[in-house]
RNA sequence: GCCGCUGUGGUGAAAUUGGUAUACACGCAAGACUUAAAAUCUUGUGCUCUCAAAAAGCGUGUGGGUUCGACCCCCGCCAGCGGCACCA
């Protein structure tokens, strides 16, 4: 007998040879399209790690399942190849990062064959590809032009011995992800992506998808949204009159147009979600980076704080949270409402991000508000107060669902939410503010001081200012050069290449300079699913009649660690394309269902790393025990979404089955050309694991379908010398087939016949014969007070004669013991599954 | 602190969603084959009581509740995992 490495070679080889297996057809109207997606891999040197091999698998199963089902299968494959790895690893071993992510990708497609992947390879595609970054380039133009893409100097996270920009991803706990040293913050003008605009779309459009709770829950944390209100407090008169006389010097914005502050010389302008509570505002709080701010940095103490809170990385603004700091600004505003004159203070606790930069304090409602005053003895003045009373000496009161108002002249004595609904129409008639909402979420940073990335389209002209690159003159190749590695003054490395940099300004064709920094990450693994449609396409990002057959993906597989930035950022951009109308309108989302696989851990119970040495190597698992093995083991060690650890005895326990099938078909082969020799017992048994194994691996339920197959052998073992017939033991086959596809295309065969398709994989999946799951005779259990204590067997054709049933299982010997001297009260049957008697002394 | 998830044998896990808890697999024990070991096969395996068996009792983190009947539904608590976190 071949061995398994025999077997693999001759199968792959044979798969290689006929590709057309596993192809998806465009508008084929003859089939129901099923589009089975799963998150491309960064190909890293590494090569593809059990993780991979894990989630690529299961999702690998489904589709095998669905085209032996009769669907028209589309299943492809890509390379999301951009990113910091591949250029710090070019630069390191003086490779181009183009040769280096060559060499990856071809040994990942190299494993991917291997594992027996049934992707469709003629629709790969890779975000590093000219043909294929054309349109992510593309894309960032529609954005540009329809004012979601602008320029503005934003805090980056500085690597001061790397000399270089990181992205957020790039920092872990404050410190650069690649040296180690302590990362600073820096002001870089930036392009950032208005993603903002999208966040009550993105939230209501979940209602059109079927992702799981936990993940719209994840995207709806994520945008985050308070309901609340903007209100407007007036500057004291003595405080206006000190900042009219101290205009800023100069605007920092440059061309962007964003204005973070709405307030005026006269107001200050805050967001709250508890107008209920404006009368206990007794003083305000503005970030440091708040633009009254700036115009008080004559005063010395002011400045210091200032300067020092600014100079806080985002990491010790948060590890000092507990501990309040703050400064007096010398202002005052009046609370619109009671024409209190309140103080307004400086601090970092209020962050410049959220809102407008500026709160109102009501510090008997707030722990945050109520910290600082007590540290800074500011007044504090109930306005709510619960039944019973509250000590606001101990502590803030911040229960909104209980208490009445009080201290608040017009609205005393409602409950808080009446108040709040009140206080927003009061607000509004007064015309000191309105109702409006406010989100977590921040525009989207979309520029990266890197070299390995999509350039962004954009030129400088210093008479027209930012400039999208024609379209026709799309893509911007990314330059080859010897110099990739970054620069001292945090510019992308392809500022130094000047004759790319110099061009002409599109508008007057004057001298101009393009755009050095590079697109992060995300940006190409926005939109991949959408070219896989139509791969090759020169003149549209995918052809509409395509997009119309093929969308939306029917079931998306990937990590949980992509269930918020890439999900979000994703779903962003086809809404931004639908609403251009690129989109069938069918399809407002790009994803019908999504799933996300589990983890795999080490042996140890570990997350695998090299430092812990735990790491398991799909190739080197593979080579042992047989990609069969592996990729079974894989599926079976528990439900497809939960985190486990390696066990390599469970493995041997799938080996040991899959042998164990093997000898019994060698058995069962001398009677292969008998179609139907079977028996009743075996109909019974063949066609009940049918009807699981479907159930079971369209539900992604593969442990409990393995395990089905396991017991349904253990069960025809014990049979004995029975012959099965060819039909059933190509239905065997079929089933194991998404799970074992090399040792089951080589079963087949032996067994297919001429009639048959020349590949398991294309054979029709089998369908149970609903005669057979019906057995004659049922065992019906027998409880008193609901414990069981005996079970009789029945004609299945008389499980609803009940009180035959109900008089049967009182005449059991055991059950007779059991009712003896005592009275039957009640008497329960549930058909064809118990009796319960329900007695007493 | 907030949001989400999970707690079942020695282990990974099943349970038709309110109807016989522990399927399947691992591990362990005993046996067969073998000079021996590995591999393979057979049998047993929740706990207590028992030389053993029968019978009984106890058993799904924990305390209550609903129900003829609860791993499943409701209320409270404990433990662990993941994400977010000074978001006004």
């Amino acid at each position: 007998m071949e061995n398994f490495i025999d077997i693999e070679k001759k199968w792959q080889k044979f798969w290689e040879e006929n590709p057309n297996l596993y192809h998806a057809i465009d508008n084929d109207k003859s089939k129901t399209k099923k589009y089975v997606l799963v998150e491309f891999p960064y190909p890293s040197g590494s090569g593809l790690h059990i993780g991979h091999t894990f989630s690529f698998t299961g999702a690998d199963v489904y589709a095998r399942l669905k085209r032996m089902q009769g669907f028209n299968v589309m299943f492809p494959m890509g390379w999301d190849a951009f990113g910091l790895p591949t250029e710090n690893y070019a630069i390191k071993t003086k490779q181009k990062p183009q040769k280096v992510t060559k060499d990856n990708t071809d040994m990942f497609r190299r494993q991917m064959k291997a594992l027996a992947f049934s992707f469709d390879w003629a629709r790969e595609v890779n975000t590093t590809d000219p043909k294929y970054y054309k349109w992510t380039q593309w894309i960032f133009i529609q954005l540009y032009n329809k004012g979601l893409a602008y320029k503005q100097e934003m805090p980056i996270n500085w690597c001061p011995s790397c000399k270089i920009g990181l992205a957020n991803e790039e920092v872990v706990n404050g410190h650069c992800e690649r040296c180690g040293s302590e990362v600073e913050r820096r002001t870089i003008s930036q392009w950032v992506v208005k993603i903002t605009e999208y966040a009550d779309k993105l939230i209501e459009g979940l209602k059109d998808t079927d992702f799981i709770e936990k993940v719209k829950q994840a995207q709806i944390n994520w945008i985050g949204k308070s309901d609340g209100a903007k209100i407007r407090f007036k500057l004291s008169p003595n405080s206006a009159s000190i900042l009219s006389s101290s205009r800023p010097q100069t605007s920092s914005s440059d061309d962007s147009g964003r204005k973070i502050d709405a307030s005026s010389d006269h107001e200050l302008e805050v967001f709250t979600t508890r107008p209920d509570t404006l009368f206990g505002a007794t003083f305000m709080v503005i970030a440091p980076e708040h633009e009254l701010v700036s115009r008080l940095m004559d005063n010395e103490e002011i400045k210091k704080y200032v300067v020092n809170a600014r100079s806080k990385s985002d990491m010790e603004r948060t590890e000092l949270a507990k501990d309040k700091t703050g400064v007096f600004s010398g202002l005052y505003a009046i609370n619109p409402v009671n024409g209190k004159e309140i103080p307004i203070w400086i601090s970092d606790f209020v962050l410049a991000s959220y809102g407008t930069g500026a709160i109102m304090s009501v510090p008997a409602h707030d722990e945050r508000d109520y910290d600082f005053a007590k540290k800074f003895g500011l007044e504090i003045v109930p306005v709510i107060e619960p039944e019973g009373g509250w000590d606001f000496e101990k502590a803030p009161y911040t229960d909104v669902d209980n208490g009445k108002i009080i201290n608040s002249e017009p609205i005393n004595g409602l409950t808080p939410a009446a108040a709040f609904e009140k206080m927003l129409t009061w607000i509004k008639e007064k015309g000191i503010g309105e109702k409006t909402s406010s989100y977590h979420l921040r525009d989207w940073i979309f520029s990266r001081q890197h070299y390995w990335g999509e350039p962004i389209p954009m030129i400088y002209c210093e008479e027209h200012g930012w400039q999208p690159v024609p379209e026709n003159q799309l893509p911007i190749v990314l330059p080859e050069v010897e110099q990739y590695e970054p620069t001292d003054n945090g510019e992308s490395p392809l500022s130094t290449i000047s004759n790319w940099v110099d061009t002409v300004c599109p508008v007057c064709g004057k001298k101009a300079r393009r755009e050095t920094d590079t697109m992060p990450n995300w940006a190409g693994s926005d939109w991949y699913f959408l070219r896989y449609i139509d791969p090759d396409n020169d003149t549209e990002i995918a052809s509409q009649e395509k997009m119309k057959y093929w969308m939306p993906v029917d079931v998306y597989v990937g990590g949980d660690e992509h269930n918020t930035l890439h999900l979000l950022y994703s779903r962003f951009i086809y809404k931004f394309l639908y609403d251009l109308g690129v989109m069938p309108k069918e399809n407002p989302e790009p994803y019908y269902k999504r799933l996300s696989h589990g983890v795999i851990l080490g042996p140890d119970n570990q997350r695998m790393s090299k430092s812990r040495g735990n790491v398991i190597v799909p190739e080197d698992v593979s080579t042992k025990y047989g990609v069969d093995v592996v990729r079974m083991y894989l599926m079976f060690m528990g439900p497809f979404d939960s985190t486990m650890a390696w066990n390599e005895n469970t493995l041997m326990g799938v080996k040991r089955f899959l042998d164990r099938l093997q000898n019994y078909f060698d058995k069962q082969s001398k009677q292969i050309n008998n179609e139907n020799a079977s028996n009743a017992k075996v109909d019974v048994i063949i066609n009940k694991l049918i009807k699981k194994v479907t159930e079971d691996t369209d539900n992604f339920k593969y442990n409990t379908a393995i395990a089905k197959m396991m017991e349904a052998l253990n069960e025809l073992n014990a049979l004995g010398e029975t012959y099965i017939g060819g039909k059933y033991l190509k239905d065997i086959v079929k089933m194991l087939a998404p799970f074992a596809p090399y040792s089951t295309e080589e079963e087949w065969s032996k067994i297919k016949n001429d009639k048959d398709e020349i590949s398991v994989h294309i054979a029709k999946w089998p369908v149970a014969d609903e005669t057979y799951l019906v057995e004659d005779k049922m065992r019906v259990a027998i409880a008193i007070n609901g414990k069981v204590r005996d079970e009789i067997e029945i004609e299945s054709e008389n499980q609803n004669n009940q009180s035959e049933i109900i008089s049967a299982a009182k005449e059991t010997e055991k059950i007779k013991s059991w009712l003896s001297g005592k009275s039957i009260v009640k008497e329960i049957y549930v058909p064809g599954k118990m009796v319960n008697l329900v007695v007493r002394d």
